[in-house]
DNA sequence: AACATCCATCTACTTCGGTAGTAGTAAGGC
DNA sequence: GCCTTACTACTACCGAAGTAGATGGATGTT
């Protein structure tokens, strides 16, 4: 289960509220998503989180009143391995094609831009080390 | 249905198929999924198919023998929708975190960094245009 | 004419994501 | 001691993806 994690939807929203709260119970779970306008019933998140422990994609342990719910999976290891799972899938793996694509979709801020660059200068170096 | 494509694996997987053959039957599409490793039924193919057409992503006419299907998505909308969208639920729309994990994730060679490089160029003009 | 082949359609089944109700339990208030 | 409240556990249900068998039509082979 920890090879290539494949999150849906509504599993990468709960799992972004736990990586950025550490830990969380149901309740509070529930709550941030009602705020992101995902208003979902109690049990619904509960049962979600149920299942997901079940794939061993998060854990819980005993909290002074309810279940506290943390990940188990980190989210480097997510995001990569959707990122490159897309890539392979949408354009064979070639991943300039699929870069050349997310910026074509949205508008970038000159700051964003330079980020880019620096990145882009920084695997170059990694490059010239490796060889 | 054309608004914001997502296509599943096996439907991706077809779409290629027939992005790159511009048209195919059933048989084909089934030979060149086998060839890429993927073997399944003549009518697992075929229901899949009918399944994506009741849904408006592919079409079909009469051929000689077989009906003939072809894509009724282009590429560049299918991969802008599903790339932008895999950036929004996974990074929240930041862009450039979701290239740094592009990146970080698979070696490029130096002519895929210089594509990258070019590409950054090309969007630093069109943004000084557009201000 | 009989047979084999290819093809389309229909139906069916499994798994998973998503959604939620119901029931049971523990705990706090009064 | 009972009532509300919060929480867990169990069950159910829908739709979509994926997989394929069965059936029946058309075509071509000898």
């Amino acid at each position: 289960m920890s090879r290539k994690p494949q999150l849906a939807s509504l599993q990468l929203a709960i799992m972004r509220i736990l990586w950025q709260k550490e830990a969380a119970t149901v309740a509070e779970v529930r709550d941030t998503l009602a705020a992101e306008g995902r208003e979902l019933a109690y049990t619904t998140v509960a049962t979600m989180l149920a299942k997901m422990e079940r794939k061993g994609q998060v854990a819980h342990r005993a909290g002074a009143k309810a279940f506290v719910y943390y990940p188990a999976l980190r989210q480097e290891q997510v995001s990569r391995s959707m990122v490159a799972d897309l890539a392979e899938r949408l354009f064979g793996g070639d991943v300039p094609l699929m870069v050349s694509h997310l910026l074509d979709g949205c508008e970038l801020s000159p700051e964003e831009l330079a980020r880019l660059k620096a990145l882009i200068r920084k695997k170059e170096q990694e490059d010239r080390h490796a060889r």
